[in-house]
DNA sequence: CGGTATCCCGGCCGATACTG
DNA sequence: CAGTATCGGCCGGGATACCG
């Protein structure tokens, strides 16, 4: 309210995300990471298995799903539930706060593939503008 | 289900981020990008100078932050200003799909900022108990 | 099936110096 | 002020091999 905020658009909450050593910029990170966003946006449908997300997931390796899927489970993302049954059965489903994040990301990725006509004339206009320099 | 299906959860929309040769997973990138997200967040409450924007986005270096605003410009998110005095004076503001990508991301931000002590206890319980192996 | 371990390359990114 | 140029380190991330 008064002139000693040094953040206008921030509420008086302690987190920061603009502030480079504030923790909420490390999961902001993991959740719009590469493979971050892809993973949670598959997960809201419901639950799926390590391989069927790899498959959802077009291109990602068994390592960086691996290393996604750990870091949104100890963000408290994603919830890993293992069957001790063999052949093993591993499913991941997300946690309520991760369905909060997944429906902005996904109103993010309609919002970007309903619009990518758009996006791609102004890149034909932009490249086209700045080619003949 | 059936093999016709691919994305139960896509519309027949001609972009799916899902898919690894979509040029809408490039754009998904730019704008989740490390620097992306900031800049974008940071340009919603209006237009600022580079310098401006570099002191707002807490840890960016000159370099990416011009990288990201080309990007950027060249996706038609962010318009470029330029006025051609001395000292030059450069603005940069968001186009309309711009500001509707921003507001996502916002409200993504918020949501991370109000629950970061939902996250910080996760992952403390996370370290604990495999911690122990 | 559901992962982990290891190797290694490209490019992301920061630091520094320079230009208009 | 508003950038570009260049160098170099570090690490994201793919390929492969292997384990329970």
């Amino acid at each position: 309210m008064d002139s000693t905020q040094e953040r206008p658009q921030a509420q008086d909450l302690p987190f920061n995300v603009f502030a480079k050593a504030c923790p909420s910029r490390g999961t902001l990170e993991h959740v719009t990471g590469r493979w971050g966003t892809l993973t949670l946006g598959a997960l809201h449908e419901g639950s799926l298995r390590f391989n069927e997300l790899r498959r959802r997931v077009d291109g990602v390796s068994e390592k960086m799903l691996s290393q996604t899927l750990h870091a949104l489970e100890r963000d408290g993302l994603v919830h890993r539930e293992a069957q001790p049954t063999n052949p093993p059965r591993v499913d991941y489903e997300l946690t309520p706060l991760g369905h909060e994040v997944a429906e902005r990301l996904l109103s993010l990725i309609h919002l970007l593939e309903g619009r990518m006509t758009d996006v791609l004339s102004a890149r034909e206009r932009y490249d086209t503008t700045r080619g003949d320099l």
